[in-house]
DNA sequence: TTTAAAATGATAGCTTTACTATTATAAATA
DNA sequence: TATTTATAATAGTAAAGCTATCATTTTAAA
């Protein structure tokens, strides 16, 4: 079975739908590429632009600025991964293994034949892991919150918060811990690749291990 | 006792003392407000040379570009909380009770009469909630890290690991949990101020949740 | 106290970034 | 076939992110 997920992304997040044209596509998978490669500071439309045979202002007709187009890249995992997570706990009741599953797929790279338009599903994580934060941490946070931006984070966040209830209906932080169980899972990996020091996973690299400390977290803290 | 603590920091962090001058100390005093103000984003050096009263160039006698000034500013703070930490613990031998006190440092700003020359801990804090992660989230972590610009944060991660295997020794993610703990605290912050529905604590905008979520999720994770 | 060294101020200049605008050309659609 | 629409090509601008030079002031050593 051959099959291409479509989100619908929010209008806002561009001035010209990239998944309506070839040009839109390019300027999403190849700034995906590049942006993994040299690092979202440096970064800049014109050696995008170079890179896809296009000019700076050709991009600029899709996206207002490099920052939206990071904010729309994130958006596009978080509506993977919440995909993803809806998917794969369809028809299971047990909480425990949906809040597993559930961290089996943030702690994890997403399978390269998931979601079509030939994105690079290994560098978006990667991307993730070192730039999703500056899409919030701004100081221009709040009005881009009102214009939905975050949307597919929050509603990530939300569900698996229901989970978090599921297994026990008494906790009484479940959208805290879900967005501490959410960015902790991508900041360990982060260190455990760069500042080691700061995690138990020494230079082994195994997402497993990290799978591990956050499932004893999980249900450690959901504990009756 | 008016007493004045002066933190030795890493001379790789900077080309000139700051600490060594009138001119240093307000590149750093005034740094601090101006990045607090506007933003990391925005801030530029000819910015602060205007609010200073001195040049660019001036400034970049001192640090090589505002990266480093960031990485300065962050590591300033860790130290403190630091050695407020340690300050603080003396003499308790009670592992629950210095953990609680560790949280309770994380977790909220710093009061304005400690640590002299006139920084301001509130812009601090506020500095730390919403750029810190910016220092190590880069494309040159691992040379940054190799110079040792990141041994404040190392350095509390460790301690804080202590204080965990004090209530537990034979708790096997000690580091992580501390990571996970100082950048929780953080970034629940941060939600609670900025994207509230990903924190339980609403409106409130009190810390004294963020610590209660704090402290239940250590020592459940804790509990034998 | 003079003299040298070091720090600062003032000014200039250079490359890159982050845009905006204009016009020509090609492609799609009516 | 006409006409809207998208793209390419080119130009230009203000600001960011530096580096360099030199005169002046401050500090420290002889």
């Amino acid at each position: 079975m051959e099959l291409e997920i479509r989100m619908k992304m929010n209008e806002r997040l561009y001035l010209r739908d990239p998944e309506s044209s070839d040009l839109g596509k390019r300027i999403v998978r190849e700034g995906i590429l590049l942006i993994h490669k040299i690092g979202f500071e440096d970064f800049t439309f014109k050696k995008l632009a170079t890179v896809i045979n296009t000019t700076e202002s050709g991009i600029y007709r899709y996206f207002e600025n490099k920052h939206r187009l990071l904010v729309y890249i994130i958006a596009l995992y978080w509506n993977l991964v919440e995909y993803l997570v809806v998917f794969n706990t369809q028809n299971i009741t047990d909480p425990e293994k949906k809040l597993k599953l559930v961290i089996n797929v943030l702690a994890d790279e997403i399978d390269e034949s998931i979601a079509g338009n030939q994105i690079n599903n290994k560098a978006l994580f990667q991307i993730v892991i070192s730039e999703s934060n500056k899409v919030y941490l701004t100081k221009h946070v709040s009005t881009d919150n009102k214009e939905q931006l975050f949307k597919p984070y929050k509603d990530l966040c939300s569900r698996i918060a229901g989970f978090l209830l599921e297994y026990n209906p008494t906790y009484p932080f479940a959208r805290s811990l879900s967005s501490t169980l959410i960015e902790s899972a991508h900041l360990q990996y982060f260190f455990m690749n760069n500042l080691p020091s700061l995690t138990d996973f020494g230079k082994e690299k195994d997402t497993e291990k990290i799978k591990k400390f956050l499932e004893h977290l999980v249900f450690s803290t959901l504990k009756k």
